[in-house]
DNA sequence: GTGAAAGCGCTAACAG
DNA sequence: CTGTTAGCGCTTTCAC
């Protein structure tokens, strides 16, 4: 390897002079800004690409306050490439990123790790907020947009939200069942730490009512999706302890096949009928066709909150919006 | 939400003015350089933690030319999360990165569309280099130091290479295989573009001129690795053709896969052993013990890439190093 | 040992 | 419509 690190890149002073034109006149031909430039603008184009001219972030960063950076915070990220539900938004994040020129940061998720590198970005989504986690408390309550990849729960700061509408999706997946004929659902979900979880239980619960059922509640740990044993655990003493119990909906289609594994073991007479309210993985309730479930769309839900993140930095002038929430659809697999 | 962007974030000058100091001395009392300060330096640094001062990353890269961040390029990124062995590739990659405080960028394939975003980054590790990979040679010839996961192919620029001793590890899968009688080897792996699969049949041969066996290759793309239906649509033809071949190393466990189901269907009665280079995932072939394989560890490769990467960046003054190979261990589950 | 000042490459005011 | 100028916040000579 030479010694010399950069071979001297080309600056936007090098486009203007060899186009005979001020920097200044150079920046806003490239950027296409207020000015409107009639053929200097072509000409510079011209020169640009014949140099190979490539802005420098750095110093346009510094310059404009924005780094083209989005960031992306969850708990413990790099354990959580392995879930397949954070991968697929992180997918989404990332081509949506792409296709308008941002860069995708994956925050670090260790607060006490001091990060010299913060603010390199513009805004930050915050994947499925949890009410006791501190770093994204700290976000929230910084001075960055935020984007919640998911609904709040209480006790974080407000702020805004792109979801999955999962109270249309719910209703649609209940209906059937509540048609079989429903006297004691069982409902396992996240605990209130997650916005999620609660909702799924307003929502459960609103329907049980209707219904004139009383509802009863399971609690699993956010993160545990794929925690087939965390769910049985919990599953287990309340389908013993409720003989009655003929309706279970899960966060997660690991709780139905827990569910399903504890009764062919233990009561394999028992009519039980199984729903999964969380993020499907390929084909694992392929072979129970009776069993519904709503197959929350990752990669979309990414992409919407990135979209939805960079129309807010794009703005500009803090237009004094209020936080909104924006839903996104969920396919729903009825039960056959 | 509030109208204000940003809170005034604290510069340096802010910290240098409260503990009664200039700019340039905060600076290096900070970061420790050269001049020694005596206690100036314990004083800044309580006023610069009291004020919350955290580096503008922006300024001080536009300045120095380091941006602390490292690009990972791969051919379309975005689709490659789905592949467990680039997820646990970037998990390495992110790993170490965070530990020693740079960012990681996934960088845009799409050689097409124009970057503006380009160069903000120091250094690029290049997951598994493929000749005719444009954007890799492009990258490769910049100036920008490069390291490469996994072997070069013939017809890229040389570069830092971290790679997996596939030798070694081949090796060891191989002797038992041959221990136990090998006429006719068979070999199926990425083309020629793929320096990995060209070292596979480098080794392989040498291995089947050993024992005086005639080897026969079969290739698929780099890319196919769960593709199956690919494996078996080459695998199928050659045990067709050559009755007396009785040994198949594959570069992925679906192509074990594809082979044994083959034989399960056609000639359940022929014996034929197989083995597989490529990387495992959990399981796959936990089922079948006859087989052995070397588990590629895509994660401990990640990790050394962005290791290796950041030492050479940190390594400052050119220092003329050639560019050399780091070979890490794999780990090899023999047959029973 | 420390302060002052120049300047990284760019954009945004302000003149003309 | 275009040129000139002043910084963004930091590091880094160069004086003292």
């Amino acid at each position: 390897m030479s010694a010399s690190r950069q071979p001297r890149r080309v600056r936007l002073k090098d486009v203007a002079e060899k186009a005979g034109v001020s920097v200044g006149t150079a920046s806003d031909a490239l950027s296409g800004r207020g000015r409107i430039t009639g053929e200097t603008r072509q000409k510079v184009a011209d020169v640009a690409a014949e140099l190979g001219y490539v802005a420098n972030a750095l110093a346009s960063g510094l310059r404009t306050g924005r780094t083209r950076t989005i960031g992306l915070h969850r708990q413990s990220p790099t354990e959580q490439l392995d879930k397949p539900y954070f991968r697929q938004f992180l997918a989404g994040v990332l081509e949506v990123g792409q296709r308008h020129d941002y860069d995708v940061s994956i925050l670090s998720a260790n607060a006490d790790m001091p990060r010299s590198t913060a603010a390199r970005v513009d805004g930050v989504i915050v994947v499925d907020p949890l009410s006791d986690d501190l770093r994204a408390r700290e976000l929230m309550l910084s001075a960055l947009p935020v984007v919640a990849g998911e609904h709040l729960p209480p006790g974080l700061p407000e702020c805004e939200v792109v979801a999955v509408d999962h109270r249309r999706a719910l209703s649609e997946l209940l209906a059937p069942e509540a048609a079989r004929g429903v006297t004691r659902p069982l409902l396992v979900a996240p605990d209130e730490h997650s916005g999620w979880g609660n909702l799924l239980r307003d929502v459960f619960d609103a329907w049980a009512a209707d219904l004139g059922a009383a509802p009863a509640h399971g609690y699993v740990r956010f993160g545990g999706w794929d925690d087939k044993e965390g769910f049985r655990e919990v599953l287990q003493p309340m389908l013993q302890a409720d003989e009655e119990a003929d309706f279970v909906l899960v966060s997660s289609p690991y709780g139905v096949l827990a569910g399903l594994e504890f009764l062919a073991e233990h009561s394999p007479t028992r009519a039980v009928r199984f729903a999964s309210a969380g993020p499907d993985v390929g084909g694992l309730l392929d072979h129970v066709p009776e069993v519904g479930f709503v197959d929350l769309p990752a990669r979309a839900l990414g992409a919407a909150c990135a979209e939805r993140l960079i129309e807010l930095l794009e703005a500009e002038a803090g237009s004094a919006r209020v936080s909104g929430t924006t839903l996104i659809e969920a396919p729903v697999h009825l039960p056959q």
